[in-house]
DNA sequence: TATATTTGTATGTATATACATTTAATACAA
DNA sequence: TTGTATTAAATGTATATACATACAAATATA
């Protein structure tokens, strides 16, 4: 559905300006959905985020500042989601020896256990999500890719 | 730059899943940019949209809920909004007489004033944001309008 | 008309974003 | 070695998002 009606506004500036306009729309639409998706296992989209970084390092331990560098949010607060997954005994937090000013953090099992039950289901919301043939997904990430320089 | 360099991920499940977290990286992108341009002028970029949908009334009173239903994201608070806005003197609230449950807002001269002041700034800066040519922009609206559905 | 339901807005609470500041540990130069 | 700067993480504060709930006004219906 175009932009225009969807917020029922007549017409952009230029298309730059409705890119950004709908950009930020197309985002709203996503979050929501992963948003209700993740909510029965009190999950939030940074905290699942992160353990899905965290699941990435097979094992080895990352840091709180390694973490927000791979966040998709980079003015987010890695500290505080380590703790919200802490409670949840999703991660540990061990003091770095070598340097004490670090934390390491690493998922656990119960951490692992989790995001191999949402993952498949996941992978079909996304692409139920996104109403692109395959072709159009690539020019989609192409274009993605691009627009950032 | 490739996604996958900026997040430090070596690959993605399928192009379906990079495509939403692509959306939510360029997304960041864009509202910190947004963000930064807008705070000297002491407005969110939620705060920004909604005196955008105010001034596209041309003068007629709109109430919050019609507000909420153009927002870019629909989860948002309209009448939080509106209410930092009155506070800031860029929008007036009056009760409606039809109903007396609806609250119709109204942008001010000095909302104009500082949408106006900020126009020409933002669709420039809109431009130098999205590193595509005319036609990749076209592309890029066509396709986000059609993933959504 | 009386009661129930719906609607419009406001408010409460938890989480997240944005950014400044604090604190402790480390690095480095004088 | 001492003092200064830098770095890593945590914390403080304001705003926004997500969603539940409250409340008054309007509407439906018995």
């Amino acid at each position: 559905m175009r932009l225009e009606d969807e917020i029922q506004q007549k017409e952009f500036k230029d298309a730059y300006n409705k890119a950004t306009v709908n950009l930020l729309f197309t985002h709203s639409y996503i979050v929501t959905k992963q948003n209700s998706f993740l909510k029965p296992f009190g999950l939030s989209p940074e905290q699942y985020n992160v353990l899905r970084i965290l699941r990435g390092q097979n094992g080895n331990p990352i840091t709180v500042s390694s973490i927000q560098d791979r966040m998709l949010n980079k003015m987010s607060n890695a500290s505080r989601l380590v703790e919200k997954l802490k409670q949840k005994g999703l991660v540990i937090r061990n003091e770095c020896p070598a340097d004490r000013r670090q934390v390491d953090i690493i998922i656990t099992d119960k951490g692992l256990d989790l995001l191999n039950q949402l993952q498949q289901e996941i992978l079909n919301q996304n692409q139920n999500l996104i109403k692109l043939d395959a072709s159009e997904v690539d020019q989609l990430n192409f274009l993605l890719d691009k627009l950032r320089g």
